[in-house]
DNA sequence: GTCGATAATGTGAACGTGCACATTCGAAAC
DNA sequence: GTTTCGAATGTGCACGTTCACATTATCGAC
């Protein structure tokens, strides 16, 4: 507001701070890059320069030099998915911690033109890396066929690598979900799976079928579901008329809310007569009624992950080994030992 | 893979398109930005050049020498909110619509200097407007005195401009909810309040105490939450004990499911005892049991006005004068006359 | 045919940084 | 005191656009 004479209000340059601390625009920039042969009282010089400069580096001059954007794409399908936000929220905030900002693309529709127009945008935004929270197998084709010249990661698989042991984990939960319902004296158990060509669905289901086997016990051909509460409605009130099962393991937890709904409507008392067991601990599944028992997964965990892993393959470096991440069975009311039924 | 001699894979810049289509790299350049003053027959010539080489504008280079990016950031403190959710959502895909791309930024903790710190960083980044998704009071304060130099739009509302109507629309939708349980024949309606800070708390509450006045009812002095599922719970075990009233009116529908539940282990029955509203229709109210009586906005639209709203601030034309939104009551089984209780 | 005005195009210099390649400095070795 | 070599710093250009300012076509009017 108070008005001195400077016309021009053009941030510092790299090369105002090097007139103030006497060196040449190259130094400055070498400070910026902590090069390694830099003179500490130098070094400190331009610190202060800096500083009384409030000078910030440009980061469209620097992209356009150096070719490389800092930038990470975020490539979804499944934005609402309880897992998917929080994962994203998690990456942001560890892309942020290395100096990584964060481009966010949601897939309306998941045509193979549509991922490969998808990823060809976040290549023209320059990303130096993509993360890929659309996990399904035909993205990964289309992907796979663009011939791209930046890493791209997986939250849920990815061709080989250490990622594919995220998948692992989800079948992991999926193994203890039914366990869980196997231990409670279940015996006919059905699962409400995912959408045909989504990698979680089919880890789940795995999950679901190794269970199953282990115990010698014959599996009932699964129902393909879209994740929606309201498929879980509907199936939960045609399921109501079959009895060739005592409890459901649904792939996720806003289907088995769902499901529990439907089968409410229709007259089947849960848990008593059926129980339900859901996957991913959205927050509201602990107040439903029943309250419903599900598998725990740290999204943000892996999110963070996905990001240290991206950050490795961009500078070239080994990706870090991980251990494995534990999904955690949370046994609620919506799960009920089979001997107290009918 | 089939190499064929090519040393420099480097993509075509705007000279090749220029030396390939015989014009200056200018002439291209007005093409790009499409200049009034090109003859058909050059522009068609540009157009093919482009396409022949696949040449893209490099969008650093761009940034550069014109100070826009073409970028649009978003504050966000309230990611996971289901509103919040969608919006974001909206906002990504109108904005893309219309050439731009979004930098998304999650408020850890909303302190001033959290605030602060957040948008300096997006101003580090040069985006050329920031949409605000952190609806609470401080941040607008801090943001105001920030005095920058690029527009800010806010969801919820701004000082002054046709924001504003978008709050006055939560207005609207809390005045529904509570003028449905006092046509139910409800007297005493308690409201479950958001945090104090939060702007769409407040309008929320002057929707409520705006619907009771005009029935000439008087107000109970509101509970404050924290939006979760959880602390809806504890504020339904608590009130159970209470009885000067016999509805609730809950800020937002987690908190709603919640306070069911904790009414429910209370042993207080809704809606039979209790009638429960909620504010959203997250995808999960139509199936919690009771179903849960909400009112909807449309934070699709709203993400969408939002984006117009900043196109029209940086490109300095007068913004588009919309229609007021309306939200819409959905009455379902959390909610019953008070004729029938007791 | 000349003039002027506007349309259509061209020229050169920014924009702010990093890179490749000098150049200078300083100290140890002889 | 010269030589040598690595550390420390400087010089000029390139990156791919847009901007400001020429310059050249085009066309109607006289």
């Amino acid at each position: 507001m108070s008005g001195n004479g400077e016309t021009k209000p053009r941030p510092a340059s790299i090369r105002d701070v090097a007139r103030l601390a006497s060196v040449s625009h190259q130094t400055v920039s070498r400070v910026l890059n902590d090069h390694p042969s830099i003179r500490e009282e130098t070094r400190q010089r331009v610190l202060d320069a800096i500083r009384t400069l409030d000078y910030r580096p440009n980061l469209a001059a620097r992209a356009l030099a150096s070719s490389r954007t800092n930038l990470l794409g975020i490539l979804s399908a499944t934005v609402g998915e309880y897992g998917t936000t929080s994962a994203i929220v998690a990456i942001e905030q560890a892309a942020r911690e290395h100096g990584y900002s964060i481009s966010t693309l949601n897939l309306a529709d998941s045509t193979p033109e549509a991922i490969g127009e998808a990823v060809r945008l976040l290549q023209h935004e320059q990303v130096d890396g993509i993360i890929v929270l659309a996990p399904q197998l035909r993205v990964y084709n289309v992907i796979g066929g663009l011939g791209l010249s930046i890493p791209v990661v997986s939250l849920q698989t990815s061709a080989g690598g250490s990622a594919e042991r995220v998948a692992e984990d989800q079948v992991d939960g999926a193994r203890l979900a039914v366990e869980h319902l196997l231990a409670l004296g279940h015996t006919d158990v059905l699962h409400l799976a995912g959408p045909q060509d989504w990698i979680e669905a089919e880890s789940r289901m795995r999950g679901y079928l190794d269970a199953m086997s282990a115990a010698d016990l014959s599996a009932i051909p699964p129902i393909r579901g879209d994740w929606t509460a309201d498929f879980g409605y509907f199936a939960g009130r045609e399921l109501a008329a079959r009895r060739d099962f005592t409890a459901v393991f649904a792939a996720n937890d806003l289907m088995a809310i769902g499901l529990m709904h439907g089968f409410r409507d229709a007259g089947v008392a849960v848990p008593a007569e059926m129980s339900v067991i859901g996957f991913d601990d959205v927050p509201v599944a602990r107040h439903v009624w029943p309250t419903l028992s599900t598998v725990r997964i740290d999204f943000t965990e892996l999110g963070r992950r996905a990001v240290t892993h991206l950050l490795a393959a961009i500078d070239g470096s080994a990706p870090p080994a991980f251990g494995l991440l534990h999904p955690e069975l949370i046994a609620r009311d919506s799960t009920r030992r089979y001997a107290t039924h009918r």
